[in-house]
DNA sequence: CCCATACTGAACCTGATGGTTCAGTTATCC
DNA sequence: GGATAACTGAACCATCAGGTTCAGTATGGG
């Protein structure tokens, strides 16, 4: 899967990102890389329920794993959030520039209290 | 609400973020304030629909929302995912330098599986 | 006043989430 | 070879998500 640039992706990987748990997950990761076993002590849940988490996590590409005899060892990758961040960094321009916008409006209909015509925002 | 560095408005924001109707919201309202009708007229769905998308967004704080008369605007803000963004982007730092070092263990085992190719570096 | 518009809320439906238990299956270890 | 550990899959449960319809309520215009 792990599908670029299409909506569903970035759909998956916020979802993905959307719980505490799985957030955990990848930052213990980020730390080393851990089993399904070591994963699910960490955060108190059942192997079952841990594995539920990798999955979301594998299917938004944030966790590649690969099983060795018995176990299934987890680590990051292979996709790093790239999108993801593009897009908040983009809302986050396109956010600015509107409420720059706004100030200026305000700045405008009350013109009496902002003699430096500056925002303390 | 919009509480803000708790792992619950992570979750919020995030999840708000993880469905394309939303970020489409949110992208319209960034070029113009508008009401439940027009969003809802924009992504063809019923004004109950639209306000739910509506609620979680503002549930979130991404979006504020003012009634005047019938019609409610709404529009950006009050927050910006900033906290979001901080958090991707420590965990790409993480990923980056958790890449790095893989990639020595790689470079020297020779590097024989590799789960999708996209090595990203 | 009457009517259309704009929203609101409740109820409902379908499918996904987040978790569990239980019953396998496959490897390791002694 | 037998016990045990690690995982896997199916089934179940409660709750939530994304959408609808339908029946209101409130407001603006003629």
């Amino acid at each position: 899967m792990v599908q670029l640039s299409t909506p569903a992706a970035l759909d998956h990987a916020f979802a993905a990102l959307s719980d505490a748990t799985r957030r955990g997950v990848l930052e213990r990761l980020a730390r080393e890389d851990a089993s399904i076993t070591d994963l699910a002590r960490s955060f108190r849940m059942t192997l079952t329920g841990m594995k539920k988490h990798v999955g979301v996590l594998e299917r938004a590409g944030l966790v590649a794993t690969r099983k060795v005899g018995r176990v299934r060892t987890c680590r990051l990758g292979p996709r790093v959030p790239a999108e993801e961040i593009a897009w908040l960094e983009a809302y986050r321009r396109l956010w600015a520039a509107r409420f720059d916008a706004l100030d200026q409006v305000l700045d405008d209909l009350k013109p009496q209290e902002s003699t430096d015509g500056r925002h303390a925002r």
